[in-house]
DNA sequence: CCGTAACATGCCTTGACGGGTATATAACCA
DNA sequence: TGGTTATATACCCGTCAAGGCATGTTACGG
C-alpha cells in the first residue's frame, strides 16, 4: 500500500499523530483512540507494512514507533508542487517590484 | 474530502502529475490516463470540491490548473514530521562530534 | 435552428476496506 | 504448569467508492 493511501485513513493518521510525541503500545493506542484493540491491531499492522511504524517488543507488550522513511518518500513527492506556492511568490515579487520602479 | 483521501486514488494523483506540467482540458487527460471520460470527469469533480483544481471554460471545453492551497495544507501537515529525519541528523551529528572530542 | 463536440451526471455493479466479535498466540507470573 | 495479560488473526457484515454505460447539458458551427 502506497504511503497516501495508508495516511488517507483518519484513524490511521491519528495514530501516528499520537506516536509523534511518543512512541506507545497497542494499548495506549486503543485508549487514546477509543477503539477496539483488533481495530487498532489491524490499522497498526498496515502502518507496519507500509514501513511507517516499527514496532519492538517488551515483556508483552508491543512498542510502536514511527519510522522517518515514508514520510521522507511523500515529502519527496510534494516537492515539485512547493513550486505552486513559491512560483506565486515570485509573481507577486515582481509585481511589487514593477510598482517600486516607475 | 480531505486532501490525503483525495490523493490516496492513484488516478487522481496522475491527475495532479499531468497538471503540474501545464493546464489541461478533459480530453486531454481522457488521452494522458487511457480511461473513460466519465471517470476522469469524476475524479476533477472531486478535485475541484477539494479545492486542488480550478476549472475555467474555454469554448466547449473546460481548462483545469492546479491549485496552491490544500497542497500548502499538506505540506503544513507534514512539517511536525519532518523532525523524524531531522533529529535523525542531529543524533548523527552528537554521534560524530562525541567522537571528536575523547 | 440543428447537429455536433466537449463535459457532466445518473444509475448500476463489483470489489475493497473498516469495524466488531470471537478466537488463536505469545509472554509473563504464581 | 495453569492462569492471566497483551496482542494478533479469522470471519462476517455493512458501507462506500470507482468504473462503465447511457444519457443530460452546454456551447459552437453552419
Amino acid at each position: 500500500m502506497d504511503v497516501l493511501e495508508v495516511l488517507a485513513e483518519p484513524a490511521r493518521r491519528r495514530i501516528v499523530d499520537a506516536l509523534l510525541t511518543r512512541e506507545a503500545s497497542v494499548g495506549d493506542l486503543v485508549s487514546a483512540l477509543g477503539m477496539s484493540q483488533p481495530a487498532v491491531s489491524k490499522h497498526l499492522r498496515v502502518l507496519r507494512e507500509a514501513g511507517l511504524v516499527s514496532a519492538r517488543a517488551h515483556a508483552q507488550q508491543r512498542i510502536y514507533r514511527l519510522e522517518p522513511g515514508p514520510f521522507r518518500e511523500l515529502d519527496a513527492w510534494l516537492t515539485p508542487f512547493r513550486s505552486l506556492w513559491t512560483r506565486h511568490l515570485d509573481a507577486l515579487e515582481r509585481h511589487l517590484l514593477e510598482g517600486e520602479t516607475p
